[in-house]
DNA sequence: GCTTGCTGTTCGCGATTTTCGAACAAAGAG
DNA sequence: CTCTTTGTTCGAAAATCGCGAACAGCAAGC
């Protein structure tokens, strides 16, 4: 483990050039400086300073050093600072990532009582590839996850998922594409332009299985990392589309398409994926009550 | 100043969800995590965690404090890694601001000799306004800048110049334009059409005035912060364009542009930034060595 | 030459900080 | 209620840190 003070007195060493002006501004005594940086070498097995004369000068190692001393002690004050004059924000804040593939409409059903709270909650949206997001949450750079599958159990990122509710799947498409289809759902998707989402959804797998077992063609014309530009898509006619059955009033609200019909044999479900097991952040505690209390159920009964 | 062991146990125990399992993990016990904790928090002035029952939560400073956190230790746990195993790097790397305003083939010329050195030196240019730069400098995360100009006197930042050597003006026009402008220089510049260099170069003023001083109207088309920009305007036959003297023979091999004539009443200096008085790196010194050893007054001997 | 003043360094002791053993209080599980 | 598990308080031991003293080497001035 990297010694932080050493760290401090080295870099206090080579910015001031001289181990007699870092003791000035350190209120410390030269020889003080000078046996702790020897130490911090000797610890790491590198020199850091070049003895020539009766000057020190960086070694390569030491500049390396150096310019990653002063980013950590940089992020350093400016933590200090936040958490000595702003500590009092009146807001908390609440980082959530959201895979690509979960649905806009989802993602802020989900999300939406976190604004409703007694206390008021800035809240941060990334979306990104689920992988990523995991690493940023081991790194608690977020403070949960919102993905279509639990934590995958391969990795060695440590998360756990907490079930959020599943609802089935909708089959959507324009209006003028829904009118060239025959026959009743789902009959009608045999052979039709498919829209399909992209390899990291968990639909991605289960759709077309689902199509093959009932005996239907697929002609998948295109994949999406994300829902909301396979709806676009969707909407020009390229092909009918997939998406939860919970969002259909959503989708046809926004978009030029009409739905085709659903299905319960696809369930198609929501996780929420935190660093630890008990959910600690207030907001995320918020969602995962909202969404167990039948968030899918009510809106499924009322589209 | 923070205090960087705290902060490392208060972020073993945020991950861990506790103190025991976090003094497991550090081999220490949970009293010394616990009170380390208290000690770290009341010199913050803020709470950390809130103890609600026999657990311990995260409250949004200390959220706030694990993320900067994480990021803190890893870059330090980078740095540790890097000194460690990657310290016998054979390549020793140069880290060169250059202010957009310094032509290409000037900044070429001067730092060439870093190439040529005994131990072999990564070099890594990055071009921007001088004031970023010296900000950059300011913080190690670049060994020297190269510039127009002295350091400014009137910043907080602290650099020192070297000057590296200077060199008349010449100024360049497309074949098209030249042959439409009468007289010998310069008095086929009067009402020329006159390309600047931008506000941030030193003969943004000090050429509008020599022309002046010459009695020669200035219609200047166009001011430029970058002078390879400029040549490419200039080639199109936009106006003319000063340029360092040193340097005519680069321009005119690669753009389609002769010169008009040279003055020496307006000279173009050069100068080396460090942050240290001294220059300690060794391509440093290299670059300094080779300026002062006639660098420009021979090759305005050979144009 | 020699001296003076400056650099960084080594040594050992005292002061501070850190850590742990012991004991305690309180929450949850059975 | 009892037992386990949690975090915490207290004092004394242990490790670390920082300083005074003394030393070694370089550079400039007499």
């Amino acid at each position: 483990m990297l010694n932080f003070k050493h760290l401090h007195y080295f870099a206090s060493v080579a910015r001031a050039g001289g181990v007699i002006r870092a003791a000035e501004r350190l209120h410390l005594t030269p020889q003080t400086l000078s046996g702790q940086i020897a130490q911090f070498e000797e610890r790491l097995g590198v020199a850091l300073f070049d003895r020539v004369g009766r000057r020190l000068e960086l070694t390569e190692a030491g500049r390396l050093a150096l310019s990653y001393a002063e980013e950590i002690f940089q992020t350093g004050s400016e933590l200090e600072d936040l958490l000595k004059n702003g500590a009092d924000q009146r807001f908390i804040t609440f980082r959530v990532g959201i895979a690509d593939v979960v649905p806009k409409f989802i993602a802020h059903r989900l999300l939406a009582p976190v604004l409703n709270l007694a206390e008021p909650v800035r809240l941060v949206c990334e979306e990104d590839r689920l992988d990523r997001l995991l690493a940023e949450l081991a790194l608690h750079r977020l403070d949960m996850v919102l993905a279509d599958r639990p934590m995958p159990p391969g990795t060695d990122i440590k998360g756990y998922s907490h079930p959020l509710g599943e609802t089935g799947v909708a089959f959507m498409a324009a209006p003028a594409l829904a009118a060239r289809l025959t026959g009743s759902f789902p009959d009608c998707l045999d052979g039709a332009p498919l829209l399909l989402p992209g390899r990291d959804s968990a639909l991605h797998g289960t759709l077309p299985r689902w199509l093959e077992r009932q005996g239907k063609r697929a002609h998948i014309v295109g994949e999406f990392d994300d829902s909301a530009l396979m709806k676009v898509f969707g909407e020009a006619g390229a092909g009918a589309f997939p998406t939860p059955a919970a969002s259909v009033a959503d989708v046809t609200a926004h978009y030029q398409v009409v739905s085709l019909g659903e299905t319960d044999e696809i369930r198609e479900r929501f996780f929420l994926i935190s660093a630890e097991r008990r959910l600690a952040h207030p907001a995320a505690r918020a969602v995962s009550e909202h969404a167990r209390s039948g968030l899918f159920a009510q809106t499924e009964k009322s589209n």
